[in-house]
RNA sequence: GCGCCCUUCGUCUAUCGGUUAGGACGACAGCCUUUCACGUUGUAAAGACGGGUUCGACUCCCGUAGGGCGCGCCA
């Protein structure tokens, strides 16, 4: 819609609102690179402000006091469960009189939502959604000890803050006419509401924690890239015809509700590492570098290299970067694929390399370490040249030759371009490699 | 239990009553090839079920089944 985007952090739950988990919100995002307008806003520090408002409903007979215990709200929960009835408050307090209340008890103001008629919620994703207020209760607007619930909170803050359109998940969907009833009361316009669907995990329920969907920091630590996420969350839910890659400047000039559909997306790992092999391949070298040093300190174990990289590894690593990039789907795969580049001579073979060096396989090793010996100029066309040419004249096929010494190059069966290796290794340091395995 | 929402290939989705139901990921097969990838070509794969409405229904209506969300002095 082209408007601004606000950041408000919903802090109003003194216990559950740690600085660290605020931390881990504005992160990620920065992280993903979702942008906000101006500063973030507390709304714990504008309890005063959401106080007042209730008291005016209050005053208004908008609201009331209720002076039910949590305990005595529980049992009426629990009866209500029992009798196979709806769990929703009696409304017990609602037209007693507050001089009969209870004395020591301090108590929370509930809103006087209407019990008869409906509410109804004009969604731009859901349509138009209807409720009969009976189902509705009367909910809690401020607690006991005079700090805004959420519902209370919220409609406020939108309301102060000029916002137009609410754009969030649609297990709020009942809470938009829950809200909907605070904003009649205190007489306010109700802003454009949109619920759009839930991502569920792979298995199709609910994306928790217990399913290893995580928060954005576990996406960054498994390696993705931002944008790719970004392309692929986009997807999830809204559609632009067969289109399936955006950038990030195409997807908020088409992104509209009018295309958001509403049925929950099960999460597929698989369709986002193939869009993030897609952006991997099309980034820059130095760019995917950058992502990759940046992701380092996040990996599990911290790697093998840890947390950052020395000059001669990074250089290496830069110049491999062609051939690695396009072997691999995430950072942490190619930095895997990449390892070699790092490992200490001697090397290590893995099971399938040793099998290439076995007999024949080291016969040949030793013939394309003689032919190499003989090359002036160490490049990609020139050792190619030369491992060609002895291709030719022993009769064995280049595959014969290029796999044992690929085995003794990087300690494994496979790896980017065997000439790009000999080249990003150098002469010196590749047959040192060959002739270790040699043993020579 | 009560309320609300949802249901097209395994997955993400297109389809604004008339299509051989399209695309993408994944799977499988071929090609390319120094390995693995990349790339490329092809194949299999879907309207939950039952009733209506209509000349005609994936599309509209009702029901059934399945799934999801909500029902806190959490957000």
């Amino acid at each position: 819609h082209g408007g601004k985007m606000l950041l408000r952090i919903e802090d109003t739950d003194r216990e559950r609102s740690t600085p660290d988990a605020i931390e881990a919100i504005i992160d990620g995002l920065k992280w993903l690179g979702l942008t906000w307008d101006g500063e973030p806003i507390y709304q714990f520090a504008r309890a005063a402000r959401h106080a007042e408002v209730a008291h005016d409903l209050v005053a208004k007979g908008h609201a009331y006091f209720c002076y039910a215990t949590p305990d005595e709200l529980t049992e009426m929960r629990e009866k209500l469960k029992a009798d196979g009835k709806p769990m929703r408050y009696d409304g017990r307090w609602r037209d007693r009189d507050p001089a009969t209340a209870p004395p020591g008890v301090k108590p929370v103001i509930r809103l006087r939502a209407p019990v008869e008629g409906e509410t109804i919620v004009e969604d731009q994703v859901q349509g138009k959604v209807t409720w009969a207020n009976k189902e509705l209760d009367d909910l809690v607007l401020l607690r006991s000890d005079g700090t805004p619930t959420y519902m209370l909170a919220v409609v406020v803050d939108d309301h102060d803050m000029g916002v137009t359109h609410i754009i969030r998940g649609d297990d709020h969907l009942t809470n938009g006419a829950r809200q909907t009833q605070i904003y009649q009361a205190c007489g306010w316009h109700v802003p454009v509401m949109a619920h759009i669907p839930l991502i569920h995990g792979p298995d199709g329920a609910k994306l928790s924690k217990r399913h290893g969907a995580l928060g954005v920091e576990a996406y960054r630590a498994m390696g993705y890239l931002p944008a790719a996420l970004r392309n692929y969350l986009v997807r999830l839910g809204w559609s632009h015809g067969d289109q399936e890659v955006f950038s990030t400047d195409e997807m908020s000039q088409l992104f509209d509700l009018k295309n958001v559909g509403r049925s929950a997306a099960r999460f597929d790992f698989a369709k986002l590492s193939n869009l993030n092999g897609l952006y991997m391949r099309q980034a820059e070298d130095s760019a995917l570098l950058a992502a990759v040093e940046e992701m380092l300190p996040y990996v599990e174990g911290g790697a093998v290299f840890g947390a950052s990289l020395d000059p001669a590894g990074r250089e290496r690593l830069l110049k491999m970067m062609p051939g690695l990039k396009e072997r691999a789907k995430t950072l942490v795969e190619l930095l895997d694929g990449a390892k070699f580049l790092f490992a200490k001579r001697p090397l290590a073979l893995d099971e399938k390399a040793s099998t290439l060096l076995d007999g024949d396989g080291r016969q040949r090793l030793a013939d394309v370490v003689q032919a190499l010996e003989g090359v002036s100029t160490w490049d990609v066309a020139s050792t190619e040249a030369a491992v060609r040419q002895l291709s030719e004249t022993s009769g064995a096929k280049l595959g014969q030759l290029a796999q044992p010494l690929r085995a003794a190059l990087t300690g494994q069966a496979t790896s980017p371009g065997i000439f790009d290796v000999l080249a990003v290794l150098g002469r010196e340091e590749s047959l040192g490699r060959l002739k270790d395995q040699l043993g020579q």
